[in-house]
DNA sequence: CATGAATGAGTATTCATTCAT
DNA sequence: CATGAATGAATACTCATTCAT
């Protein structure tokens, strides 16, 4: 029960570190500011995280975790292709919703590191590559399923991109997100293209 | 003429700034690696520009100028709407993959100021912020002329990072630019969705 | 007894300021500096002060803190008016006696910024001009217990200043201090001007 | 004439350098902000004066100067003793009147170094200390000229420092500078103490 | 003589990380 | 395991001074 233990202050650490860098940012993060901010010593914090950068991937880690489960629900389960695509839509939208603050800026932040270095050496890098991966070849299969013929593996970091582009375009212009109707949006542009909307 | 040295030897040392941010992202620029980098003294620096953000903003800054001209170009001539879209795909294109490393990267790191802080302070956000408005409202007039009823500044935002996803997919996915190929394929998904790939 | 530890030494850090800026004079005065001889490393100085302002502003406070309190005990006495005065010059002189070097050079470093800037933002600025307004109207009151009708404010001033001018005098002209000797000195002055001297 | 030419080209430069100080303090001066504000390259300068103390102190010399021959002329007339410390009360408050944002922060900004340092090494502290030897025993014979017969050292230092201690006082507590008025009170103060006040 | 670009040591401050308790 | 004081390398920026032109 120990280790269970430790997995328990390991969790709640990550979930002060998600409630301060959702208030805060990830800029002005710092290791004293965590420790004040959960209440312990900040050499603590190096009892259950390597180092800084392992703490903040591990910040976004179980989340992914979560939405890879909830991708593979919908790919694995009844619907037909584009039932799937639209539910995949609303899922991602939900997601974002619900993390907005913490992963548009971690996704914005890991960028600036890893799309300048796919090889690039930071926990950082290698965490989003491997998402993107396993994202991208799930959504090719259901582009597969849609009879999609070429370029899926484009189009799937096309779509994986559109969710994002879509919250950041609210965020930036001072749009309310509205899942119906940005779902809906989305999946006519995503579909039928800009020609949809004439 | 000494006018000219001194703009010459500005241009030189963001020639140096834009090689050293392009091989190792923004992330970690500093004012004294780029001194050694341009093997002048750090104070050197600092008689050409204001500030670290100044020479930042200033790194990026005749970059859009440029693009910024080449666009009202295409959008003011003879063309139909349609052919203009297809030469600002080309265009966007050509002026990534001349500038990619530091614009991908610049894109990326300004966003995490400004998703995050909308009214950012940062010239760096400002300046993002005039860019995009100013795309967007150009871009929004296009869509005019093609017909597009709806949602015209969503997507005219969408048009813009379309072109900044396709990069980077390259980058990611090891994929070589191919401006003729790549020019279509965003044509088709931007204009007629993916059921175009069918 | 943690707080009390950090108390310590938070004073021995002051204890060693001090040391160094009656040694060294407050314009040389830096962070650096005072890490060094105090044998410990720069960033523990902030561990223990906000900055360098705070520092330099605790340096003087207990100081002055001590005076404050003097002066009330003597002003609050059952002396008459001219004994009190004249408890007020030893006081003051054996004050600036205890504390010579840093308090002659800190209330001449604080004038610069504060006779140039009256409205100066500094916390120096700020606290000797508590200070002095507190001082000059405690004063104030005795001079007018002494009967004194004219320009109380002026002369509450000219006092203050008359014990660190002979404190000055004692240092620029090798002339030791004596207590007793220079405290009847001060008063004959102060109280009768040059011609009690003839 | 070329030495004339030369002459006049530094005065022209300590003038400058006087007004921008009387404008913005001495604690911002730089020697880029005097060439700019002179018209002349920085390097120019150093024609001129060995380096920024040199040309500090020069900034005050003549004015001291000055001083020096006006107290010459007050002391060799051929008024009665008191007379002539009346006429030195005035003469030395017109100084400062005239030199007022110069002098004053001179004055404190020497005595940090100074006061500390009676033997200095600095170009400051040694003019400072040839200007008070020479003022207090020109003053001590005046002094002795009224039939002051003990301390006529430290009582020439005091007067000093009265007129000083008026105009500080005049700047800190916002008292508009009435040269009659204050000489009297002054003279009053300095020659019968307090109680004449009463 | 005049220039002003270049210098580089110096300033205050931050913060991830360590380690003795 | 928990602590948090101590560390010191790193950051942006300044400015008196020099020297090649």
């Amino acid at each position: 029960m120990v280790l269970n233990m430790e997995k328990q202050k390991r969790q709640a650490i990550l979930g002060k570190a998600r409630e301060w860098i959702s208030a805060n940012g990830f800029s002005n993060f710092t290791m004293s500011k965590l420790a004040k901010f959960c209440g312990i010593a900040k050499g603590t914090l190096y009892n259950y995280f390597d180092n800084k950068e392992d703490l903040m991937v591990k910040v976004v880690e179980d989340r992914v975790v979560e939405i890879h489960r909830e991708v593979d629900e919908i790919l694995g389960g009844a619907q037909d292709a584009e039932e799937k695509l639209r539910s995949m839509i609303r899922q991602g939208l939900e997601f974002y919703r619900d993390n907005v603050d913490l992963l548009i800026v971690y996704a914005n932040e890991v960028k600036i590191a890893d799309c300048k270095f796919p090889s690039s050496a930071t926990a950082h890098g290698r965490f989003l590559r491997e998402h993107l991966d396993w994202f991208v070849s799930r959504f090719e299969q259901l582009l597969a399923g849609m009879g999609i013929k070429r370029e899926r593996r484009l189009l799937a970091y096309l779509f994986h991109q559109s969710l994002e582009n879509v919250m950041s375009f609210n965020m930036l212009f001072g749009r309310e997100l509205d899942i119906d109707r940005d779902a809906n949006l989305l999946y006519s542009f995503y579909f039928h293209g800009v020609e949809a909307f004439q």
